[in-house]
DNA sequence: TTGAAAGCGCTAACAG
DNA sequence: CTGTTAGCGCTTTCAA
């Protein structure tokens, strides 16, 4: 069922069938009713690969995320396409597993589409990618920069200008945040869990950040790398090398950070299985703030972060960039510490 | 840049290209140096929705979940992502938010793109949106429903073929499992807390399932809804009320199955909390196995989902019916009840 | 208020 | 092996 079919039950041209779906009051009433009658009786659905094509707009919006399992991502895209289908958008999306190949395959797939607006994951991309999104946006494309807000160091008093809008928030700042928390608790003897999804560069960065503040406090910092595999094992699976770190001649790491909740709830159940006191003992800090971290005994600190709202603010701001284009910003979003029973202040005496 | 643009720069017309980029065999090896020169200067990228209108074909799934940041779909969802992606389409996808009327919405729109496949969840729709999906299977559109497999009686010896193919399980059959597990753990006075989410007629079916098998063993059951809001705390909500149900004139629960995981964890931390002992006083159930749920104490529970394999399935189903179309199939996968501590037999004296 | 002509970027079918 | 012609279904621009 086509344009020209209905054209014909109605006895007009397409054209005018056109028009009155995009601009209904254009149309004579007399025409109108008979338009809308015989779009009711075929059940007419535009194609709108040869109207995007005509009118060069396109309504869709590419999104590359690292995996649509993780339930990190999961929100994020959960709150993309509620904003965006409220816009009349539609959401193309493409899963990179974390490889920078795959996502510079995958955005040549989505750009043959010529979305509306290109929504990618960190500020880390292959360099013929690179090239990509610069032509896209040079083309009028706007492209979104999620989950990483990096600001360059300021030049002559302001940073410059990313080169890509960014939604998200500075892990640096996470990580610093980490260990200030766990100095403030009393702690000079600290760990960091890093993922065992290696190319997860943000969580890695986050580390580096929290060994840089916590040995700038004069404390030690020792980091691990968590087993691949199901996170919550791996998790448990490290407890053991964080209880027995040192003991030789370097004092015991009495807290850890990870780079997510599930590797921490892991090393906190484990604990718990062990009877090794949390935090008198070992204290531990996850990011992510996952649901059950608060549920768990007892409670897990942990970084709670805008998942939905990366997602929403990413929606408005290509919205925006569409109707308006402008230069490209650095949206930063809120991210809060939650301070619970795992890393409970104990005053501990530093080593 | 067009197809043109890149003819022009190696000297050919625009057809010789497309061949090269379809069929690089069928063209000189001079000429296709030439092309693959010019191909590479420019960063070409080929228009898909003008290639998919003038070929009749089209690169797009459409994909419809209820909600993409719900673990259970989110797994799906990358496996279908994942499954798409290897065979060289694109997922478009889109949420319902449970709702009906917003999967006819959505349906529609993205029908406007003539996908290669439609992927829907569940089986129940609007009769418009019902009438959609026949009509794009009538089309040639291959049609999936997942996470429902509902098997209709058995007419003259075999069952009758569904409208569309069907990936999942059937939750009526889940249900009664749940309901036997418990039964043959001695358990006479149950409990079914359906989701909050009023929307999610399959756990609804699954208490009814649940319920009825109980009953046929001679069981009392109840069936509580649990609150909307957070599921866990839902499920914390919910504890008091199966302890204290019926105890006046009626025997107390002894055994709660629950719509998901999330609701049952909740349970278990509350039981915990209150020191109420789990199995003993009272047994929990749950549904999802999600990861933490085997790593609580006492450890829950569950009935594992084959919640990627419905991805990835869904997607192989879909290709097959694109390259050889045929009738309807129904492909149940597996399911299976773990059982853990947290319903360990007790051998409990009828009541 | 409606229509005719042209074309978006690409591919099918045929011809050379 | 390569090109010509004629669209895919829609929208733009202009004219009536």
């Amino acid at each position: 069922v086509t344009l020209r079919d209905i054209a014909a039950e109605a006895g007009v041209t397409a054209i005018t069938v056109s028009r009155y779906l995009r601009e209904p009051a254009r149309v004579a009433p007399a025409t109108a009713e008979r338009i809308r009658e015989a779009l009711q009786r075929t059940g007419y659905v535009p194609n709108k690969a040869a109207g995007g094509l005509a009118s060069g707009s396109g309504q869709l919006v590419a999104a590359l995320l690292p995996n649509l399992a993780n339930s990190i991502f999961a929100e994020t895209a959960q709150g993309l396409s509620a904003a965006l289908q409220a816009a009349g958008l539609e959401l193309l999306i493409a899963s990179t597993d974390y490889s920078l190949e795959r996502e510079e395959e995958q955005l040549r797939a989505l750009l043959g589409w010529r979305p509306a607006a290109v929504v990618v994951t960190g500020r880390r991309h292959s360099a013929a990618a690179a090239a990509l999104l610069d032509a896209a946006q040079a083309g009028g494309t706007p492209v979104v920069e999620i989950w990483d807000c990096h600001p360059e160091p300021a030049h002559l008093g302001r940073p410059p200008a990313p080169r890509f809008t960014q939604v998200g928030f500075d892990h640096d700042e996470v990580g610093r945040a980490m260990a200030e928390h766990l100095l403030a608790a009393g702690h000079r003897r600290l760990a960091y869990v890093d993922s065992g999804v290696a190319a997860d560069y943000r969580a890695h960065e986050r580390g580096l950040a929290f060994a840089a503040a916590a040995r700038a406090a004069g404390a030690r910092v020792q980091t691990l790398v968590a087993p691949p595999g199901d996170p919550i094992e791996a998790g448990r699976a490290v407890l053991p090398a964080l209880l027995t770190s040192g003991s030789r001649r370097q004092a015991r790491v009495t807290a850890a950070a990870f780079a997510n909740d599930h590797l921490a709830c892991g090393a906190l159940l484990e604990a718990h299985r062990r009877t090794v006191a949390v935090p008198e003992r070992l204290a531990l800090l996850g990011f992510g703030d996952f649901p059950l971290a608060r549920q768990l005994e007892p409670s897990l600190s942990s970084v709670a972060l805008p998942r939905v709202e990366i997602g929403t603010h990413a929606a408005q701001a290509l919205l925006a960039a569409r109707q308006a284009p402008g230069p490209a910003r650095r949206i930063m979003l809120g991210w809060s510490l939650c301070a619970r029973a795992s890393t409970a202040g104990s005053g501990l005496p530093s080593a």
